[in-house]
RNA sequence: GCGGGCGUGGUGAAAUUGGUAGACACAGCGGACUUAAAAUCCGUAGGCCCUAAUCGGCCGUGCCGGUUCAAGUCCGGCCGCCCGCACCA
């Protein structure tokens, strides 16, 4: 018997065809700014992978996000940089390390390879010619470099600072490795130790950070208010009050605190101090009962639960400071738990009466609480103070607009005034000044961690820290360590830390220390623009579009935001604005159901069957309960792995079904059933091109109203699904393409007069597909005898006069309620489809013998007649 | 507590400047083709009421109120959910 015509399409036999055709033909390599010609440039970037060795759907949906873009800007005539890398260093090569004996470059290596070669069988139109990941010693040897140049600059300074550490792995931990207290491998209770660390000087662009987030139109606004809460910026006064009486020897005469309420001075009623402020440590030294004080605050956990209920604690010191407008008051100090160390001096001024954490304070300790702002409403009044006599009467500390009062010179002033007038007071009496103060600090980035970049200096006894000299670059991590001691294995290793000191040539040590990762992931961009000259590096930045989780709006953003500054600062690069990425785009998670066993234990979705209306478990027959639809994760037992679906389906479907149900910046459901549904429709295109296959294209179009209705069709929808895609909203887009293709396939039982139109539809059709699903497109597009490979064809043009419909069907409401359609000209006058409106049988029967009050006529939109 | 976002059918969602609410898809239901199945194609679908059926009517975008000829969209006030930060002075 014959092969019978084939009568459905074959991913698995044409996509590897396909990619095969764009590698031959170096599609998608970036053309150097000279090869360029007038095209302008696009640099798209989708943040670059941690090589875990397996690719997720989360993957799949990012990148494919990108593709998009990538795909679209290059069918739109741009020069398209969409480059592809590794984030490599970082734990888990480590921890691999430590479980299994594999060193973590050789890892790191065997997971780039494994996660590579599904990455190719996505069809991304990616630029492979720029790879690196940040663990190859030419990457991290320049990362070294910058460095050094920064430190050079003096935005890299040393300081004792204090950090979380695992007693148990012998490690300093990231805040995000802490959960609820213990290390997230030990489960050791974290202690914090005081550790000489290296820090980035972040907190030097603060300023700048925080106004030109805000101008940053193509970032969401999510992200720009995340990143500007994080930076904090509070302006206020910084001021000291003088000690009463005598100090002992070395201590300071003054408690300098910082407020934001100077204008609240008069109310003040105590100073407070955090247990970690230097004079507590100190006067703490020789009392036993501050010490216990200290020890008790400590004890507090950090969980937000914890702080949520930690009641007010404090500790009268006994000392007192001087009041600065009225010298002969003195207001006690105390140490207070709710004071930090961490924000402005460590120490506070607190006025009960208009501060809550102040009020709960001076209630407890029984401290007096003197309200000094007069509510401007009545409402407000009589909720904060029963009667308006002394303060006793307050039941809660009033922060809210007012008046000030009981003080003095600042009498009868609003607040903002009345603040900038204690400032200019205090500031003439010598005692403080006006200050910002930033919540944002600086970054520490050590790392006692081997997976890492060295940091490149030589701490020598006699001239102290000594860069390594730029010619010695790299530092090269030692190939040769063991994991079987807790800690840093640098420190462990027998000889890598000795080294000669560049200045005076006597023996040293190199700095163990490793940077902290998001270091590598703070420059990647500039690297991908180019290795090594400067002006191909400043024709591509910034990155036009970027394409991440949401998961990053903070610390990699805003790193890498500080990094470009402090690069161009240093003539790194050449990037005025200092913004690394122009546009940002943040996506959606893929969730999946999640099913749990009869006894408790999570089941993959491969593990269970339809049963009836439920599901139960396929080797036991147990019943599964359907719990919650959640993130995909390993734990969870919730995810679909990408090859399994690429050999069921093809890599277009689950490109195509990442992107069609949700908007992009949402969540997106993974269903088995959706999934199926793309694979149906991806069959259904190509019958569309199939049958056209074994027809000639007459190439003259027919006027006939069926051949330009078509075309109006396709025309349109080409025009929708371009916009569409420069706005993000891919979901739309595809929905487009569903209509489009459903009026292609109806068009298949229309005479010759549409087949002309047939093709161009099938030909515009195939190009628009391209940036979802590029392989579908090249055999539709071959089916169809188009030119060359689609992915190198440029975007169709669409005809404007074939967007405006000749007629318009415009609905006719009576008072606000649709009763009746009418099809009238373009070109209708407003008093033409009025009349045609009135004249309407089923307008009529709602409108007669009733007097017509007016009648709105909205041209292309709406009539509505109100009787 | 502060900041941001969201609330529309059984489900995911559309509706771009106020102008036919529910496009498109998933699940469902009905039908065609088939010996049968798969595959495919077509149709149907917010709720309630009236009717034998058609026709028709009313209600409907979290709740209450307002502006407007017209409100998912704008304004005021509530309720609920999600995310981020959080004793930040």
């Amino acid at each position: 018997m014959g092969e019978a015509m084939a009568s459905r399409y074959d991913p698995q036999a044409a996509e590897p065809k396909w990619r095969e055709a764009w590698a031959d033909a170096e599609l998608f390599k970036a053309k150097s700014p000279a090869d360029a010609g007038d095209a302008p440039k696009a640099y798209v970037l989708e943040m670059f992978p941690y090589p875990s060795g397996r690719l997720h759907m989360g993957h799949v949906r990012n990148y494919a996000m990108g593709d998009v873009v990538a795909r679209h800007k290059k069918a739109k005539g741009y020069n398209v940089l969409h480059p592809m890398g590794w984030d490599a260093f970082g734990m888990p090569a480590e921890n691999a390390a430590m479980e299994r004996g594999v060193h973590p470059g050789d890892w790191t290596y065997q997971n780039i390879a494994a996660m590579k070669a599904q990455f190719a069988k996505l069809g991304l139109s990616l630029d492979w010619s720029r790879e690196f990941a940040t663990c190859d010693p030419d990457y991290y040897g320049e990362q070294q470099r910058l460095f050094l140049k920064f430190m050079e600059k003096g935005l890299v300074y040393q300081k004792k600072a204090k950090v979380n550490w695992d007693p148990v792995d012998n490690t300093v931990l990231a805040n995000e490795q802490v959960v609820d207290g213990k290390g997230w491998r030990s489960g050791a209770p974290v202690e914090q130790r005081e550790l000489v660390q290296w820090f980035f000087r972040i907190t030097d662009y603060a300023e700048d950070l925080l106004e030109e987030v805000q101008k940053l139109e193509r970032w969401p606004e999510k992200v720009r208010t995340m990143q500007a809460n994080w930076i904090g910026r509070s302006e206020g006064l910084q001021m000291r009050f003088p000690i009463v009486g005598q100090v002992p020897e070395g201590q300071d005469s003054e408690i300098e605190i910082f407020t934001t309420r100077p204008d609240t001075l008069f109310g003040a009623s105590f100073i407070a101090l955090s247990p970690d402020h230097p004079l507590t440590i100190k006067m703490a030294a020789d009392n036993e009962d501050l010490e216990a004080f200290r020890a008790e605050c400590a004890k507090v956990g950090t969980s937000e639960a914890d702080i949520e209920k930690a009641p007010k604690l404090g500790f009268d010191t006994g000392m007192k400071v001087v009041h600065p407008f009225r010298p002969e008051e003195t207001l006690p100090v105390y140490i207070a738990n709710f004071v930090l160390m961490g924000y402005g001096t460590g120490a506070i001024f607190a006025c009960p009466a208009h501060d809550q954490r102040d009020f709960d304070f001076a209630r407890k300790y029984d401290l007096p609480i003197l309200p000094v702002v007069k509510p401007a409403d009545k409402d407000a009044a009589s909720e904060h103070w029963v009667s308006s006599g002394d303060g006793d009467d307050m039941s809660a500390a009033y922060t809210g607009p007012g008046t000030i009062m009981n003080s003095e010179f600042l009498d009868g002033k609003a607040i903002d005034q009345a603040k900038s007038v204690a400032i200019t007071k205090i500031e003439e009496m010598g005692l403080g000044e006006g200050t910002v103060n930033y919540r944002l600090r600086d970054w520490g980035v050590s790392r006692q961690r081997y997976w890492g970049c060295p940091i490149p200096v030589i701490h020598c006894d006699d001239c102290g820290i000594v860069p390594v000299p730029e010619a010695d670059l790299p530092v090269e991590l030692p190939k040769d360590v063991s994991f079987d001691k807790p800690g840093n294995p640098l420190v462990h290793h027998p000889t890598w830390k000795n080294c000669t000191c560049p200045k005076c040539g006597k023996p040293a040590q190199r700095e163990t220390d490793t940077l902290d990762t998001f270091n590598d992931s703070s420059w990647y961009f500039t690297r991908f623009a180019s290795v090594d000259d400067p002006e191909e590096r400043a024709y591509w930045l910034p990155v036009d579009q970027y394409v991440g989780g949401v998961e990053h709006a903070v610390l990699h953003l805003l790193y890498a935001r500080f990094f470009t500054r402090a690069m161009r600062d240093v003539g790194e690069v050449d990037l005025p604005s200092g913004e690394p990425f122009a546009g940002l785009f943040t996506q959606g998670m893929v969730t999946h159901e999640t099913y749990k066993s009869a006894d408790g234990g999570w089941l993959q979705p491969s593990e269970i069957e339809a049963d009836g209306d439920g599901w139960i478990e396929r080797e036991s027959g147990k019943p599964v309960t359907v719990g919650a639809i959640e993130k995909m994760s390993k734990s969870k037992k919730n995810t679909v792995d990408p090859d399994n679906i690429i050999v069921t389906f093809g890599a277009d479907t689950a490109r195509w079904f990442v992107l069609s149900d949700s908007p992009p910046e949402r969540d997106v459901e993974w269903t088995q059933s959706g999934a199926e549904g793309a694979a149906r429709f991806v069959q259904r295109v190509w019958s569309v091109f199939n049958t056209l296959s074994e027809a000639t294209d007459p190439g003259a179009s027919s006027d006939s109203d069926a051949a330009i209705a078509l075309r109006r069709v396709s025309h349109k929808a080409v025009q929708a699904i371009d916009t569409a895609i420069e706005e993000f909203r891919f979901n739309s887009a595809i929905a487009t393409v569903h209509e489009w293709t459903s009026a292609l396939k109806k068009a298949e039982q229309g005479g010759d007069d549409v087949l002309s139109a047939r093709f161009e539809g099938a030909s515009m059709l195939a190009r628009c597909l391209t940036p979802f699903m590029p392989h579908l497109a090249e055999e539709c597009w071959s089916l169809i005898g188009g030119e060359g490979l689609c992915s190198a064809a440029a975007w169709p043009v669409v005809e404007d006069s074939l967007l405006v419909e000749d007629s318009v069907t415009l609905p006719i409401q009576v008072n606000g309620k649709r009763r009746a359609e009418i099809s009238v000209a373009k070109t209708a006058s407003k008093d033409d489809i009025e009349a045609t409106a009135l004249n309407e049988p089923a307008v009529k029967a709602f409108i007669d013998g009733k007097d017509i009050k007016k009648v709105i006529v909205v041209p292309g939109r709406i009539v509505n007649i109100v009787v």
